[in-house]
DNA sequence: CGGGAGGTTGACAATCGTCAATCAGAGTGG
DNA sequence: CCACTCTGATTGACGATTGTCAACCTCCCG
């Protein structure tokens, strides 16, 4: 079940933020975990439920959601190879907000007191768990602008570039050309629209060459432009220093 | 400028999240500040800035808000007595987002170094602090699915619950009645709407006797009708154990 | 070959935005 | 004390983006 290795993605994703020094990397590495695969719409966790582990996405793609009241759903974030999930939430305690696999894929599960420990021992791994969930905050703030103040067509622009460089820095396709791992509903959830009008705007940006679509397949001729129609400054993204795509 | 007694209510704040122990104490009631009354509109950071303090809300509101590519500007978060305002952006360097006096009022302003310092050396705060910012994040998923998924009319109603009952923890009104600090149109940019919309709105929920209003007062006859109308569980703010309000 | 999920499309409805006028209240100076 | 002014609140008429409903199509898979 413990994998030695599976821990590395974490153990990169942190190094990013904090130096660690060798009893770190030890204590991180040898974090009591075991790695499961699981299938599409699988719940990690309930909305509501207490948290018990936290993950690291060691292949496929996960989404956090919360519903509301009439049963829409508005998915709040994607996570993606290496990325924490459920950190929120295993320090908080309580889960505000279900997350669910949206593809199969595997994750390293850790119980939750072991990493609040962890961050309580090894006060630079609490910073770089810290600083990580900050990003994930930053990226929030800009949903919450996405959603409230830009138009469909601008929207959904944003978003795909935001997937662009995402998907690229995670090792999992280029900026101008990846497989979007969600359908036209799932889109729908995410931006705050239907899935029918989803698709109109998708149809829109196709027809005005700002993408190709092949199936799920979406392809980017001028990555500025597309940035620019989705008013997209990856500022909030907080990568490392210079992404070659946005030279 | 250095008041030692300023820092009491970040004290509070952190020691509702982790016990603390007399070093701990020390070392945050004497991290180096200095307390400044500002004016209502004041920027205490403009986005893409580096920010160079993390602040304590003593009296008055603060805003967090992007301005979106029409100009269009969206708030993304209110803060209040007691509040930690730009931890985000302190420990993240860059600014994401900007931070303005929604009111006149006074903040201890603490340099980010020491701050981030203090984390690094008492791992309990650092874990505190950590937990604070996670409630900040759980209020912006919130907002997410607000902004994305409901309509004008429970999204209005949602946020005069969230204010409500923050305001009340904050001490600063009852669950009942409260002054809310911010003019229509700054509500409409935190609810993603025009500020036309939500007169109209407003208006509404008062012909439907779900508030009351009185210049900037707001009573809220029947607390729960109005959380059913805007669709509030108060869980996402991770207040205290029993909230008398929600009785 | 049949079934099902997801993608497309059109017609129509509704929420919400825009524009612009008017009103109410707070502060200011004479 | 009374214009005067400024900001914010209110209202109406109209327009547009986005939602709803429902049909049909396409691809994938057993």
């Amino acid at each position: 079940m413990s994998n030695p290795l599976a821990l590395k993605p974490m153990l990169q994703k942190l190094a990013y933020w904090q130096p660690l020094d060798e009893s770190d990397e030890q204590a991180l590495l040898g974090l009591p975990h075991r790695v499961r695969e699981f299938t599409a719409q699988h719940y990690l966790v309930r909305e509501r439920e207490a948290a018990t582990h936290c993950g690291v996405m060691l292949s496929g793609f996960s989404i956090r959601h919360k519903v509301v009241g009439g049963g829409a759903r508005q998915i709040v974030s994607i996570h993606m190879n290496g990325d924490l999930v459920d950190l929120q939430n295993s320090i908080l305690g309580i889960a505000d907000h279900s997350v669910q696999m949206l593809t199969k894929g595997q994750v390293a599960l850790i119980p939750r007191e072991h990493v609040k420990q962890l961050a309580l021992d090894h006060p630079r791994i609490g910073m770089a768990m810290w600083q990580d969930t900050l990003v994930d905050a930053s990226i929030f703030r800009e949903w919450i602008a996405n959603v409230g103040r830009r138009d469909a067509y601008s929207r959904i622009a944003h978003l795909l570039c935001e997937f662009s460089l995402r998907l690229e820095v995670a090792g999992l396709g280029k900026v101008t050309n990846y497989l979007l791992p969600m359908t036209q509903e799932q889109l729908a959830d995410a931006v705050g629209l239907t899935p029918v009008h989803v698709n109109r705007t998708l149809k829109t940006l196709e027809q005005e060459q700002l993408i190709g679509r092949n199936h799920r397949t979406v392809t980017i001729g001028d990555w500025q432009r597309l940035a620019d129609a989705g008013d997209f400054d990856p500022t909030y993204l907080h990568l490392p220093a210079s992404e070659p795509a946005l030279q």
